[in-house]
DNA sequence: AAGTGGTCTAGACCACCTT
DNA sequence: AGGTGGTCTAGACCACTTC
């Protein structure tokens, strides 16, 4: 009924999960396994049922681990694409370059679904960007190994391209950009601007994100060779499905 | 004793806290405003203590609201500065460029404190990279208006850098990179690898980060012009803190 | 002094997964 | 059938902030 008359400097719940989580970093506990239950936490440490939930929630918030409706949590594990930013200017170029982390992109396509053209009004920001009250939406989601990894918006002046392929479900060869290029157009410049969050439930839905995973929010805006915006691109990311590269000259 | 006989298709606390994100989104509640408390919540929907926790806890930790002992609980602000990745390549060289999110890095300057140098051997992944068992670190955290946002960690390959600038505290006009470039290891190309996760505990301390904000890490390696890796820097950036910028050609 | 969030106990019913 | 996590109640003591 009381609890021990000092209390300790750190809070039970969260000695248990930094004793856990300790053996997760460590690699005690591998990719996959299953952490001790509430069941167990309360056994061992003779504590009450919702003191060893909170101790599992804080690794769950983490995005360590991973809850199993009727089964237990278990380890989460990071096994990341690698997206490019600036091929172009890839490491190839100058060769010997070397990937702290791994990635598994090899030979795993991206699936497309939900894909969706309509011509809107722009939202302020986009609008401001584009300087274009109208445009042409374009909203896709990808999956890889059939597990979605990313949802994209793309954004086009409704006047640059209307009635063009651009607004239709198939671009032929080459896609959207080959299509802006037809048009006169083609990107020659990118701004990305990027930030990181903790997702919206919509996306936790869209995107099937366990708790404790955030979401990287590109915002690719397309510049034509004369400065004409002519694209805006927002991608969502589930941020434990990605290592984004960047290279570039001093 | 004894809850409604049939269970709402989603959860109390979840509905509750589906009404207060509403609010935090639409703007009817502001940056820094008061959410009612888990007594009003109590009282309001005629629950339990711990339901009203709960509702809170979802939007503490997806970083829309902070609480603050003994006061209440907060709207959290998202006021970034702004990163940029390759400048020499920005906006400004063909103009026009329009952001999508405001930020304010104008005349703040950054603060660095806990700068520690120090030789050691380098962690298994900093030594494939570098081709240097051996290295020499400089850690040190940046803050904005007295409050951190990010740490950085650089290292070297010892061989290189030995008994040079790059090992002092004051490395003179024009810093490490104008060192390196004395060495004749002028940094003339980068890579950086870029993720966010959740913070791990440490870092939630040395950045103060509340609960539900990720981190981004950057993991920069510079190549000098033939090519060999003369610096892997190690960033942690507060993720409310910052955008990241990147301007590349097609 | 009063109110707030932080921690904890000891129960309960439920849906879901595994066996 | 039994174990697991998901939700919820009704209390308690505490440290801290505000007034």
């Amino acid at each position: 009924m009381q609890q021990s008359p000092v209390p300790p400097e750190t809070p039970i719940y969260r000695r248990i999960a930094d004793r856990l989580r300790e053996a997760i970093l460590s690699g005690e506990l591998r990719d996959g396994d299953r952490l001790p239950g509430e069941n167990a936490l309360m056994a061992q440490h003779g504590i009450a049922r919702a003191t060893a939930r909170q101790a599992l929630s804080v690794l769950i918030n983490e995005g360590l681990a991973v809850p199993k409706r009727g089964s237990g949590v278990y380890v989460r594990q990071f096994r990341p694409l690698r997206r490019h930013g600036s091929r172009r200017l890839s490491q190839e170029r100058w060769g010997r370059g070397q990937a702290i982390w791994d990635s598994d992109t090899r030979g795993r396509p991206y699936t497309v679904d939900d894909m969706q053209i309509a011509r809107e009004e722009a939202e302020e920001e986009i609008a401001r960007v584009l300087d274009s009250a109208e445009v042409w939406v374009r909203r896709r989601r990808y999956s890889v190994d059939g597990r979605p990894v990313q949802m994209s918006v793309s954004y086009f002046p409704a006047a640059l391209v209307e009635g063009t392929a651009v607004v239709r479900e198939d671009t032929g060869p080459g896609g959207v950009y080959a299509r802006l290029g037809d048009l006169g157009h083609a990107p020659a410049h990118f701004t990305e601007e990027l930030r990181a969050r903790m997702p919206h439930p919509h996306e936790t839905v869209l995107l099937d994100l366990p708790a404790g995973t955030p979401v990287i929010v590109i915002m690719r805006t397309a510049y034509s060779a004369n400065g004409i915006p002519v694209e805006v691109n927002e991608m969502i990311l589930d941020s434990a499905s990605y290592v984004l590269q960047y290279d570039f000259d001093a």
